[in-house]
DNA sequence: AATATTTGCAACCGCGGAAGA
DNA sequence: CTCTTCCGCGGTTGCAAATAT
């Protein structure tokens, strides 16, 4: 059983920085006779590296339809989304951005993107808040600093508490929004509904940029078109959508002064850190009953009800394992 | 200016799955 | 069905460049 190591027991052969003759001549032979078997192609290329080094040096830096440079700002969303649906799946996510490489993205991640989210407050793990005692030191350290009025009135790791719930919820309602702007018109970039939002719960000075760009956003999808047929139980699911970010959009004017005095007060009780998606989860009943049942009780019409009811809705749409698979699905 | 530390990224390693003998 | 081989993936390492002390 398990299988011989790559490149056996050569060990003359060279490894380590690739030089400019190297890469030439495995661009010659590629460009003439293709790769073929990669554990074939160094003797015939005459090079002295095994297979398994061509194919990395090819795939991850030699090929020409490689971008080079920074992400932008459009592409750090997508891997981020993508690594809240699909995880550590570096060549999954690849295949949804053009020109860069797995490898590439992974470094990328593992250098940038995952401080970004730790700064956020998120675990780049899980995408869900930190719990850490260390984070929570240092969020409370950044709420004394900031002024929010009578919210660190009584006890200051509730309002800790409550602020990261806030951020994952947004986070939350980014997340579905834009993949559901995937799904239906992939031309059609999602509004500016990014993590940057979250970063202002944790960084600015001011508590009433937690609804930053979130404004317009229900407008923005309402002007979208897209056919009902396409996904089954999509109208019930997009009216719990538009339903909350009409509702949020309200809110998020009433945050201006004071969080907790809005009379949204989210409540935090055990098990109530919201979730993202993970990266991982089994399969379970259809995501039309959860809509069905979302949608018919819970999901106010165009006068809203109670804003709880509504993140209830979003919790029973969210948390579901079921829609993630949903999701996952239409995704790969 | 010299040294230490951190960062970014190319490349390597080992594993698991697919395919074929 | 078992075993072998190859490929591709994800995690990790090593090193040069950048930055801090």
């Amino acid at each position: 059983m398990g299988r011989s190591p790559c490149c056996d027991d050569q060990s003359d052969l060279k490894k380590g920085p690739w030089t400019t003759e190297e890469d030439q001549k495995l661009v010659d032979y590629i460009n003439r006779h293709g790769h073929g078997s990669w554990r074939a192609l160094p003797k015939l290329a005459g090079l002295n590296r095994c297979g398994k080094s061509c194919r990395l040096r090819w795939t991850n830096y030699l090929r020409p339809d490689i971008k080079r440079g920074k992400f932008s700002e459009e592409e750090e969303r997508v891997i981020i989304n993508l690594h809240a649906v699909l995880g550590n799946k570096w060549s999954k996510i690849a295949t949804h951005l053009p020109g860069r490489t797995d490898n590439e993205i992974k470094n990328y991640w593992n250098t940038h993107l995952r401080k970004k989210l730790l700064q956020m407050g998120l675990d780049p793990n899980t995408h869900k808040p930190r719990t850490d005692l260390n984070h929570l030191l240092n969020l409370s350290q950044l709420l004394s600093t900031v002024n929010v009025g009578n919210m660190m009135s009584s006890f200051p790791w509730d309002s800790a508490l409550r602020l990261q719930a806030s951020a994952a919820r947004l986070a939350k309602m980014q997340l579905l929004q834009n993949l559901y702007m995937q799904v239906t018109n992939p031309s059609i970039s999602a509004p500016d509904i990014d993590m940057k939002t979250s970063t202002s719960l944790f960084g600015s000075q001011n508590i009433n940029l937690v609804g930053g760009n979130f404004n317009g956003a229900s407008t923005m999808l309402r002007g979208q078109e897209w056919n009902p047929d396409s996904i089954p139980g999509a109208p019930n699911e997009l009216n719990t959508i538009f339903n909350s970010l009409e509702w949020f959009e309200g809110l998020n004017s009433n945050i201006d002064n004071n969080v907790m005095s809005s009379g949204y007060d989210l409540q935090i009780s055990k098990n109530q850190f919201p979730e993202l998606v993970s990266a991982s989860s089994p399969g379970g009943s259809t995501i039309n009953n959860q809509i069905e049942s979302t949608s018919t009780s819970d999901v106010p019409a165009a006068g809203h009800s109670s804003p709880t009811s509504i993140f209830e809705a979003w919790e029973k749409l969210m948390d579901d394992d079921t829609s993630e698979t949903y999701w996952k699905d239409i995704l790969q």
